[in-house]
DNA sequence: TATCCGAATGAGACTCAATCTCAAAAAGGG
DNA sequence: CCCTTTTTGAGATTGAGTCTCATTCGGATA
């Protein structure tokens, strides 16, 4: 769709020794075109719906690919299907998930980041990556 | 095994109008017995070599029943199959998973637990519960 | 402690997300 | 355009977890 995430996606592929098709692009655009937090089968569907040739398995191929490559971010929401979003250029942001409304809430605290990787620290590690979701409901007014 | 946790688990079953039955107790005991994170297959498994006989629906409907009663923690590691602790009398904890060697350290800070509350109060929600997994590798001497 | 009825169990069928298979199609360097 | 290698896709397979329902069992009652 837009030229410089082609460009980034094309840079994407060489340096893993892959080659540039239509499908893969095809996911890229998908994930990356809408910023919520979809399932596979519904980016494989919606890729379909706008005549797009794929199976489901590309798609999970593809999908593995870009999480690798920090283009999009797999999220566990804990019912059994995961959730992608796009992560470029983005900055880290972690999940609020409404236990009454299903609604996902993004928030990003610098002293939660710091505090992880003192925490790691201290037992004698290196934070690579952690997954943190808040369960919460709407406060009664 | 012991008596007082199997007066917990008769109250808790009461509590639930559930019946009390040898099954249900081998659940509860291998989980308890061990301070591990066993996932489902191994505690039913353990259960019938010690010659209880069981089975996998009898294992998850129990798990659900000790997990809504707090008396063990369900938790995804993110490679599919849930893992099981058990959390009577134990303090609230997070888990610390190291991605060269599958150990897992657990871990509580008060500070970040604060921080967590805060988070979602000034969101206009309050906290019901939090995943919190951080994926580490050593440090380097 | 024998009876009885609703709850619990178990074997295996089923679900569903995700992965695998492999023949056919496509990429892309020469 | 050719040729080799990679990628794709349709459908089969996997595997954790759930469901079904005939049979068994718990436990309240008398």
């Amino acid at each position: 769709m837009n030229d410089s995430t082609i460009k980034i996606l094309k840079e994407i592929l060489r340096k893993e020794g892959l080659r540039y098709t239509k499908q893969r692009q095809a996911v890229w655009d998908e994930i990356q075109n809408s910023k919520e937090h979809r399932d596979a089968e519904d980016i494989y569907m919606s890729i379909r719906n706008n005549g797009v040739n794929v199976s489901r398995a590309t798609v999970y191929r593809t999908i593995d690919v870009l999480v690798k490559n920090r283009m999009v971010r797999k999220m566990d929401v804990g019912d059994g299907r995961n959730r992608y979003e796009p992560r470029l250029d983005e900055a880290h942001h972690d999940h609020m998930i409404c236990v009454e409304t299903g609604k996902i809430i993004e928030f990003y605290n610098e002293e939660l980041e710091d505090l992880q990787e003192k925490i790691a620290e201290e037992n004698g590690y290196m934070l690579v990556r952690h997954i943190h979701q808040l369960f919460v409901k709407p406060l009664k007014k």
